[in-house]
DNA sequence: TATGAATGAGTTTTCATTCAT
DNA sequence: GATGAATGAAAACTCATTCAT
């Protein structure tokens, strides 16, 4: 059964934006070129969204919404350190693939000057540190390093790094982030190690 | 002896600029909002610099020399990982004050869909991850995990963290970063211990 | 028995155009104002009067008649100039107060480049003028001036102030008008001294 | 010698400011539409006068000061009541026929709900008040009617008349409020007997 | 009857940039 | 060196109107 049509507009144009958002950044996703993007009419934007900015949140809203429920099967299915460095890379992978992470930087970058849309975007950072955090906390319960290692400060630091892979990523490719993941993978065992005592 | 009117307006308009990326972010750094920030006339900027995109990759060049000598000394001074820790927590607070990480960060944001400006800022960021490296390896040297240790991918990877922390900076504050800052400081002596074998 | 619902909506619209008129001008009557306004559908407008013009125009039809009836009355009743005056006065301040006057005074003036609907209006401000020019000839009846007063253009003159008049009150408020009135009341015994001979 | 193209800039839109105001009306003297009179570049008005709505005051700044200095030498050189009602009537028959009136009288009606342009119209309005009752009391001066006439009323009621003679006008033509002016003509000896005592 | 969706042309305003002086 | 003026393209957003349901 299809959907109703408008329903499929909306969703039509919030893609468009993420696309936007991927290919021309923050100040390049413009109500014409999201338009132009989607092949549908500009005014539709303000019709279904009323601001370019209420669209870029709205947009975020989908992909991360679809992201956060995936991966967090991923991360309850990771029971050790070594499991947990391989999904948060896999993570990485499908997201700078996917190009969310490109759309989370752009936003965050773009709304430096536009208090409505930092409170927006702030809003929907958040579950995803929390999201880290329940990772990490996971891993470190019962060891040795549980109520030493400082969880919330590392899960935001987390995110922080995240935000700051993608910008690079676009600028130099994404081998030297890869290489950074590859190295904590082989160190993880010695971090396991660690939180065994 | 002054210097010649030229060079001292070639330097004002890189500042506004400067300013004009702090304040308004990578979109707003219009040549009218420069020129009204730096109390200009707009087409000065043209004059100077050809266009806008060249005078943002000409202002990075003026902080970034400025912070990297400025620091060089201060990291040189450092010789034992509490140390180096603590000049990084200082390089963090003063850049973060003086909006130097705000403009670099915007400006990479800022580069995705432009592979010119993307270049030049490609070009400006690659020395910053020597000076990381640098830093690390001086601080890794004779202990057992000189060679154990990815240095390089650590240096890209305290860049990455950086620019990073500047994008979330902005939507919530310098607090959570500082905590972050603060519980590295006090697991310093630990990281310490570890080097030394 | 109640009205069919058609008829309802109808008028429903037209006095929301009519609060258009009022509180945003011709400029700002727009179908989408209107429709906010009245809380119904916009596409309602075009259903029921095929394009905004011809629903300003059915809602001058709406007030014009109700007040046309109820001044009518008032007028028959006034014999003397005194007493013509001071009904004079009393339209005027029922007419700012409701709002009839700027709605008027915005068509006409929304009209000028727009012929069809010039037309229209002028069909609907005729009858104002015949109606002031019955009431100042029953007062003039009678009296020396009769054949002397121009009654035709006197009544022209009259419409043409309350036009005006309403246009400046909303500028600087009815404080000025109503002073204009009331001097004329106070000198309205003199001008009955006059028709008397 | 020419002055300088500048002034001359300024001066052929506000120009062509009033040209719209006149001929497309107040809803009709859009950017775009008074670019296309004057025949210059759209941004060119908000390079000069930052606004519409600035544009359209200084506009009428143009106008009023032309004929205010024009119109005072005018009816400083009418010395009794008969000459001072010719006078009005030229006054009259010249800004309809250039579109003085027009002007202002959408500019009054288009302020409706624009506060600020109120403003601003409010305060260009205001003299010409003051210059009818100048006009007025100087007829009046030394006649019984002196300190009996609500002179500033009624200068008050003349502004209003006329705004509305505008209104109207456009709609039906001169024909009506011409004949009006004719038949205050000629009932204007009987006026200035009654002035005379 | 009524409505949500859609559209092409319009709105005001700002953009980077050029040019004559 | 510096500036005021100028421009064509583009920005966000609204317009009256149509149409399928």
């Amino acid at each position: 059964m299809i959907k109703s049509t408008a329903q499929n507009t909306r969703t039509d144009i919030a893609r468009a934006a993420l696309e936007a958002l991927r290919t021309e950044g923050f100040a390049g996703a413009t109500s014409r070129a999201i338009a132009r993007i989607g092949g549908f009419n500009q005014a539709l934007i303000f019709y279904h969204y009323g601001s370019v900015e209420n669209l870029l949140l709205a947009a975020l809203d989908v992909t991360s919404e679809e992201r956060m429920a995936r991966y967090r099967d991923a991360v309850d299915s990771a029971g050790t350190v070594e499991e947990l460095v391989q999904v948060a890379r896999m993570i990485y992978r499908e997201d700078s693939a996917s190009g969310h992470v490109a759309v989370v930087s752009q936003l965050v970058a773009g709304s430096l000057a536009r208090p409505e849309l930092a409170k927006g975007v702030l809003e929907r950072v958040e579950p995803w540190i929390d999201f880290c955090e329940d990772a990490i906390e996971r891993v470190v319960a019962g060891s040795p390093l549980q109520g030493v290692l400082p969880v919330r400060e590392l899960a935001y630091g987390l995110v922080t790094f995240y935000l700051g892979a993608n910008l690079l990523t676009h600028l130099d490719g994404a081998a030297r982030t890869d290489a950074l993941f590859a190295r904590t993978e082989e160190l993880a065992p010695a971090l396991a190690a660690l939180l065994r005592g």
